[in-house]
DNA sequence: CTTGACTCTGGACCATGCTCCAGGGTTTAG
DNA sequence: CTAAACCCTGGAGCATGGTCCAGAGTCAAG
């Protein structure tokens, strides 16, 4: 068993040192096994968690939901169904929002399209893109 | 021309009062007309520029960005020069953003797919798909 | 052994995007 | 006319997700 200490494991999950005593006070991370001079001491189970946490943000997870994933995976009874369920949620939420980028993607293009020199419309395209009734 | 107070705008837009007056302060909205009294007076534009707003956030632009796309439809109202240039400028942000917003997709899907939704932690592999070698 | 790199704690600080408050004045329904 | 509901300003406070710091102790290479 290596052991890391906090600068090793931050490295090698490329986060911040203070990023990774964040994420414990988060609870993101458990307390850590302690040196007798207090320093932390981390295994190589703590650099996929920290990964995990990385990849998941670039997912668009809050750390809160981060912490309900990490902690479902540790929970036999329940975790396989809430995991699924959470990813799920989250694709479609980004699902939704690829929508309205296109749309949005579609009045830019109409902008710079129907734009070469100048010439008022009189509808901008780019408010239209998100215009509509009420209920996002 | 309806008159609307800023509790009104607020009410149709689906923003709280506070933050119809935090937009103005960060020059999302033009400064309104005031009555006498010096209450604001807003029109049926303001509301539909406030949505915008709402929706655009709810994308994933930050405030700056949003008023970025709002000066634009400004400007290609009142057919100023160079906003070609900042319109394809825009348009590439919003195409990288959907580009982005894809890997998610990509990456959420092969979660859920693979996940039976049943079945032992062992055999989910979503944690297993969030592990892996480093190059995100 | 010394020196430079590393780690500890607790708390301050940052940017973003609100949200709330006090202590006023204004409007409007009845 | 009056009470309830509304609006004004300026500034403080909050949640998120970190980031930085001082002042002190620890570790490892040479």
């Amino acid at each position: 068993m290596s052991a890391y200490t906090i600068g090793k494991v931050a490295r090698e999950a490329g986060v911040a040192i203070d990023t990774v005593r964040y994420y414990e006070r988060r609870a993101l991370l458990p307390p850590p096994a302690r040196r007798l001079s207090g320093y932390r001491e981390y295994a190589a189970e703590d650099v996929r968690r920290l990964r995990f946490i990385r990849r998941a943000k670039a997912l668009g997870f809050a750390l809160e939901d981060i912490r309900a994933l990490l902690d479902l995976s540790a929970d036999h009874e329940r975790g396989v169904r809430g995991l699924h369920a959470r990813a799920q949620a989250r694709l479609a939420d980004v699902e939704a929002r690829i929508t309205q980028l296109q749309k949005m993607r579609r009045g830019l293009r109409r902008l710079v399209d129907a734009c070469p020199g100048s010439g008022t419309l009189d509808h901008c395209p780019i408010l239209a893109a998100l215009d509509g009734k009420d209920q996002p």
